[in-house]
DNA sequence: GCCAACGTTGGC
DNA sequence: GCCAACGTTGGC
């Protein structure tokens, strides 16, 4: 079993807004980076667990955990003009891109913020810290799991 | 296959 | 809004 990050720009969709969909389960689709592809292809499964990370937005951080209740897919919003994911380029018969399944599993007390996680040394080789990254789905080791999962129940 | 130009991400 | 860092595109 795996543990991974998952980013998600709270203005397009928040962990509130997971709490309140149907089931607290979503499509996780979207992804248009090849790298991020071939994670989701090869490695991300059925009960794996993530953070749901909140970025682009004041302050970023972890917000809540989530899991994988259904492993990759094609993701049908690649043939959608309309959607803003639109991909002209994939082709049905042989898809490009792909997306998973998720369901809430909490939402944490508080924010767990970038700031917070980097003043952490023992976290200082987790990939989301890593210079330059901009995955939006990254892995996360067993210890580097363990420690956040510890700093989510302190109350600051 | 190289690489310049352009687009995107996302913290600040 | 700025911009560093990285990914993608496409001419050659």
């Amino acid at each position: 079993m795996n543990y991974w990050l998952l980013k998600s720009e709270p203005d397009t969709f928040s962990i509130d807004d997971l709490a309140r969909a149907r089931g607290q389960r979503t499509e996780w689709d979207g992804i248009r980076n090849y790298q991020v592809r071939n994670m989701i292809r090869d490695r991300i499964k059925t009960g794996d667990l993530a953070f749901f990370y909140h970025s682009n937005c004041r302050p970023p951080g972890i917000v809540g955990i989530v899991e994988v209740v259904r492993s990759a897919y094609p993701d049908p919003s690649a043939w959608n003009p309309r959607s803003p994911y639109f991909d002209p380029k994939s082709d049905p018969q042989q898809p490009r891109w792909l997306m998973f399944d998720v369901r809430l599993v909490k939402r944490f007390d508080r924010t767990i913020s970038l700031k917070e996680l980097r003043s952490e040394p023992r976290l200082a080789e987790m990939t989301l810290l890593k210079r330059g990254n901009r995955l939006s789905i990254t892995p996360v080791d067993e210890k580097q799991w363990q420690l956040i999962l510890a700093l989510s129940r302190h109350t600051m």
